[in-house]
Formats: structure tokens, sequence, C-alpha cells
DNA sequence: CGCTTATGTTCTACGGCAGCACAAAAGCGG
DNA sequence: CCGCTTTTGTGCTGCCGTAGAACATAAGCG
């Protein structure tokens, strides 16, 4: 006997899962645009297998079929096809600054949210769940009825171990060993557990797509959350890579001087020193609590001191840019957080600092670009995480569907 | 009209194609050791299926039916199974100092190899190649009858654009620009088209598996191939990462310290000006032509100028790794090429700097090791990917498979 | 108002796997 | 030595899912 892993046989069920998870993901890449016909184009199928896919699709309330627009073409009329609307995924976020929850149907709307901004820095970690509990139990209550929901996830600033649901640490909460499911249990109706998640990964997964299936502007590329301290994540092929442990993403934490500044973690001239979003304030000489925008426009107004500061980020990020790009070969990085905030001082900045740095910069100019300046983005990719169980496996949400293997 | 790009739906010959794969990687996985009955098994599918699928790539050649050991346990004994031996992969390489060409079979056994030691640092491609290329027909021409050559692939040390089969670029060889194809062409008798790999990640598969679709002794780890310059690449679940245009694990061109010394690539600090193979025997005072062996010997032997010669580049190559670690989450690294001959020195203060920069070590301690010696491995790689081939699409194969889409 | 065109549905045919029964080839025990 | 047990390998039937084709449906067009 052996340990080696060959994934197990397929057999005739597992080809109509396959092309009910096709069909679905052929609608959700596509929302309205797509009908029967539509789809056995999209798969190659035959019109009749197709509608047999759809049909049960529709039975089982993850498609609908939905009003035709004015669209006046011959022959008969299609008859548009959507994600279903009553699947929703809960996401939620607890944050330094805040505390989020949102839910999003299979089509990226957002049919409930809440935020609620607080220091939690160094905070009590049952408290704040607590807090996130009542928020949560109150956008649940407030869902209209027949929604149902398909899964949960819950983003946290720090190094996570999704498989035992537990928060190991979390320097800017000065949480460490928190499990949370523990205290929300209590909180919440029966319902899905929530998956842990690092709050950059799964910002990340909102960039890359705007609903589940649905792509959103760019595949490939690096994403960096400026929060507090600044979290990463790679995204390639639309997945984020989150690596052998889901602890990928760290580059807050690639040393970019040795000769640096020590920082909490151990190491020397972290990026963090130079670029967080504390390290980066008080460099410019603006109050903590006045915030990005007033550097930005101090910066703007010609301030020597905080442009001196954007330049010194700026080196700092090109030059840990510069190395992940090098070694992952994906030229294009998208900023989020705070360094968001600065996109129109840093981007051109950074983007010479790659030029000189990447290798590949001649075959493929790297690109820097400011995400959407979204709060709680780590809760939206959260709930699409949950959403996406559906898509991997829509026979388990159908009605015939057992839980898993029989046996 | 979109453009989103869904994969075509599963048909009934899909489920076949599936289950050939899987019984075929089965056996790759553990040779020698399945039967009928232990395919069966491994796919969880019934005998009856198994026979179908094993009797079909038994006919193909792509397994063969093996004679059993003495092992005497009750019931009618088994037939064991094994890789076909006549697909064959044929590697090429050319480096700075070497040419080789390899052939391997399935079962990873070297078929005939031909190794040529030259220093082509700043050579002429043509005669490289041409050279090259009369050693691939030597040993095409000594190949048993019988064998089927099911891809070729060449490593080479530089930037490639595989789709288009161009070498960018490789400084070592100071080669632009370079269509291999246009040269070999020629040379070789009609048969695949050597698909381009970047050398380090072809030695980097070489280490995730002795054989096709047989795992090596690690699955996730980040492998450095020191060269002349210092390649890299990251395998994550067996696969090596190539990044989005295949130049990924340009790790010697992290920027190690920003104000350190001037790289020709036009960064500043570059990995490779502290840990290349020159770099680091020029720092020790060893002749280039000595090696790392006698700059080995010297450190163990107390000379303090190359023992702080192996600090510095140990230190460099935490600094760079420390980073790669944090992005990627693979806290394993495997040492190759020159740097793994030193790797008694540098394994245990590469491990020092990792524990120290490494945000997760307190977790998961990150294990730093010397991979085997082997000349050309390049090679090895290269075949192993042509031979994946067969894996990936086993009908392709097979007697009744035709070339491709038949429309 | 009939022709054209595209969509959606229904029916039969074919291919592939599951499940079962059975043949084959060994060891075990009297 | 022979029958029993055990495991492997091979047929056979039935079920399931898709392909392909014919047909029904619903529009626009002239």
């Amino acid at each position: 006997m052996t340990d080696s892993r060959v994934p197990s046989g397929a057999r005739q069920s597992t080809l109509r899962a396959t092309n009910l998870a096709l069909a679905l993901r052929a609608v959700c890449a596509d929302p309205g645009e797509l009908s029967r016909a539509g789809v056995a184009a999209a798969l190659g199928t035959t019109r009749g297998t197709a509608t047999r896919l759809v049909d049960e699709l529709v039975a089982g309330g993850l498609l609908d079929e939905v009003e035709r627009g004015p669209g006046s073409r011959r022959g008969r009329p299609a008859t548009p096809l959507a994600p279903g609307s009553r699947p929703v995924g809960l996401g939620m976020q607890v944050d330094a600054g805040l505390v989020a929850v949102r839910v999003l149907d299979l089509r990226g709307r957002v049919l409930a949210e809440r935020l609620h901004e607080e220091d939690l820095r160094d905070s009590d970690p049952v408290a704040a769940l607590t807090l996130l509990g009542g928020l949560t139990a109150g956008v649940l209550a407030s869902l209209p009825a027949g929604v149902r929901v398909v899964g949960a996830g819950l983003a946290l600033p720090g190094l996570v171990d999704a498989g035992r649901g537990l928060l190991l640490r979390a320097p800017n909460l000065g949480w460490s060993e928190v499990r949370p499911a523990d205290v929300l249990a209590g909180l919440l109706p029966d319902g899905p557990v929530p998956v842990l998640g690092n709050e950059a990964d799964l910002a990340a997964r909102s960039v890359a797509e705007r609903a589940p299936g649905l792509p959103g502007p760019h595949r490939d590329f690096v994403y960096l959350s400026g929060q507090i301290g600044i979290g990463g994540a790679a995204v390639l092929a639309g997945r984020v890579m989150t690596g052998s442990s889901g602890w990928a993403g760290e580059i807050g934490h690639v040393c970019v001087d040795p000769d640096g500044p020590a920082c909490p973690c151990g190491s020397t001239g972290c990026l963090e020193r130079y670029a967080g979003r504390l390290a980066l304030l008080s460099a410019a000489g603006v109050p903590a609590d006045a915030g990005p925008a007033e550097l930005r426009a101090r910066s703007r107004a010609g301030d020597p001191v905080a442009d001196r500061a954007v330049d010194g980020a700026a080196r700092a990020l090109g030059i840990a840019l510069a190395g992940v790009v090098n070694v992952l070969d994906i030229p294009t990085v998208v900023l989020g957080g705070h360094l968001a905030e600065l996109g129109d001082l840093l981007c051109p900045r950074l983007e010479d600092h790659l030029i000189r740095r990447v290798l590949s910069a001649r075959w493929r100019r790297p690109v820097v670009t400011a995400g959407a300046v979204a709060p709680a983005a780590g809760a939206t990719g959260a709930a699409l995480g949950a959403l996406h169980g559906v898509l991997e496996d829509p026979v388990r949400w159908l009605p015939a569907g057992e839980p898993r293997q029989p046996w």
C-alpha cells in the first residue's frame, strides 16, 4: 500500500456534475446574456443536453430565467439566463479599524451590509467578535425570505489556519491563537461555519472577480493591501495563490534594506517600516488621525517633507515589488487601502522603479494601478469565496444532492 | 458574443480519456506495484472497468505487464504493471559550461545521454546549437529499435518565450533573440519540435519528480539553481510555477541591498552580485577555474576570507529567500548547482537567516537542503516535461487517437 | 399570410461505467 | 493429492448521460 494520491475515477455522475458546473459557470461569466442555446454553444454540447442541464439548475434555484430585453432579432426569442438570486454568501471582516458584514448573491449584488468603525488595535477578541456576531445576526435577520446562505467567510488581518479554524496571530489586532467560531457560534443562527481567510487574500479576490465566476478587470496581478500593515496576494489566472499553508502574501515583511530599522517581526528593514500606513504618515509629518488624504493633499501642494515620504515609500515598494515580479512574473500591480488613496502619486514612481529593476520589463512593461477604494473589501472577498462552493460543486446544492459521499 | 473562456463540455469520450489518464498516472506513481485490481482500487472503479482501461493502455504501449517478483500471497497472482518502456522523452540543454542530451523513458530510466563540456560564455548561437544538434542526432541514432520519441525539450539559461519558440535573452551565453529550432531542424530527423524552457524551471522539475508522475522527495519547494547566475523556481503541489509569461523565478535579480553594487541588469544589489558563482569565488579569493570545491575546502580548513565570503553569500541568500518564502509560503528550499556543492556550509547558516526573517517560521520551520549534484539537471527536466504530454492526454498516443479535434 | 430563422423539446442510438456472476490461478489444510 | 479459500481477471446485462435528428414554437420579413 502506498500513499500516492490519485484522484478517484470518473463515472457517469461525474460527467453530469462536471457539465452542470460548466453550464453554471458559463452563465455566471455572462449574466443575462446566455440562453439554453447559448449555453449549448459555450459548452459545445447539443441544445438538448444544454436544456437538460439548465432545467435542473433552474429547478434547484441556481439559475434564473430572466425577462428578455427589447432585443429584436429574427427567430424564436431566447430565454435569457442569470445566476440564481436565492443562494447568497455571507462575508465578515474584522480589521484594525472596522468590523463589517456583507451579503452577496450569485450575481454579485449586495443584498445587505453593515459596517461599524472602531479602533480595534490591541482589542479583546471576545468583545470584538461579539460585536461582529451581533451585526451579523442583524444582517441575517434582515434578509428577504427565500434566500439560502450557502456559505460564510471571515476575513482577518493575520496568519490563519483555515483548516483548523484558527487565527494564529494578527499583529495589528494584538490577537493570538483565537478561534472565532467559538465566539460566533452562540450568536448566530445555525448555519455555515465561517471559513477563515487572510484579509489581503480575500480583498484580492474581490478585485479578481466582480461576482462568482465573473472576471474582474485583471486576471493576473499582485495585490497590495495597505491597512495598518501591508498585506499582499498574488493572483494568477484568477486564482489567489495562498501557498502551502495559506500564509502566502506577506509582502509587508519582505526585506527592503538589510541595514534598515528593526521590525517587531524580528527582521530588519521590512517594507512595512517604510510604506506601512503609520510609518508613511509619520515620515511625512502628518498626524496619524489625519490620514492618507491629508498626506496626498500636502504632497500635491508641494510640501517637500510629505513628498519625500512618498518617494521613500515608492522606493521601498519598488524594491519589494520588483523582487516579487522577478520571482512570480506577474507584472501587474493593484494597490489597495491607503496605498490606493495615494495611487496618483505612487503609481508612476512605482512603475519607474519596476521598469529599472524587473528583468523582463523590456519585453513586458510593468503596470501599477490603484484599485477601487472600497471599504471592507475583505468582507466582499469572503462572501465571494463562500459562494464559490456553489460554482465548484453545484450538485451539492440541487434538490437530489446528497450531503457528500454516501458511504 | 463574449470573450469569457469556459472549457468545453464533457462528453462520454471525455470520461474515457480522463480515466485512461488516471489509470496511467496511478501506475506511474507506483511503478510495478499495481495490478489491474490495484488500478481499480486506486481509481475506485470496478475491476471490469480497470481491465478495459489497462488493456487499452497496454495495447498502445503506454503500460507494460512486467514479471512478478517472488511475492507469495494467497489467491490468484496479480499481473504487475509498469509504465511502458517504448515512449521516450528527449531532453537537451545548453548552458554556459556544457551541452547535454539525455533520453528518458516513462519509468525515468536514462536510455542514452551525451554530455560535452565547453565554455560557451559569449558564444555563437549557431555554432553551439550545431554542436548540440550533432550530439542529439548521435543519441537518437543509438536508441534501441521500437522506442517512440513522444516529445523534446530544450533547457536554456535565460528568458524564454515557449509559445513562439524564442530565446529572448541569455546573459551568460551572450545570446539574444535566438530561435533554436531554426538551427536544429536541419540536423535532426523529423520529430517533435523541442519545447524551450528555462533551465532552472526544468532542473526544479527534475527534483519534483523522479519519473513522469512519480513524486520526488519534495512536493513544495523553492529551487535555487546555482549556475554562473542564480536562477530559481517555485514548485507548489509538484507543479513548477512559471508565471504569466514563463519568466518566473528570476531570484538572482531580487534586490538584496539597494545600496549594493550595480548589476548589468540595471538594478542594484542583486543577489547574483553576492552569491553568483563568479562573485562568490572572487570574494573568497579563489581562482574562477578552481571552483566551489576549492572554496569549500578552504572554508572548512579555516580560511577566514573564504569563510567570510560564504557568510556574505548566506546572508544575501537569506534576505532574498526570506522574501520569497514570505510571499509564497513555501518554507522548503533546495539548492542546486554550485550552491549545492557548498550545501553543508550554506544550509545551516541559511536556515538561521530564514528563521529570523520569515514571519511564519514560528509555526513552520524553514528547511534548506542541498539537492543532488547531478550534471545537466535541466536536460532531465526537459525530458520529463516532454514525457508529461503522454500522462496528460494518453488518448493522443493510443492507436485510435486522432491528432486532435477532428474538425 | 406564408416563408425564414432561431430557440426549445422530445425521441432514439451509442458509448461508458457499475454490478454481478463466473473462470483462472495461486495458497492452505487435511 | 484434493477440495476449500482467496484473490485476480473476464464476460454479461443494465443504467445513465450525451449526441444526433426530427419536431414544435415563436418571433421577423416580405
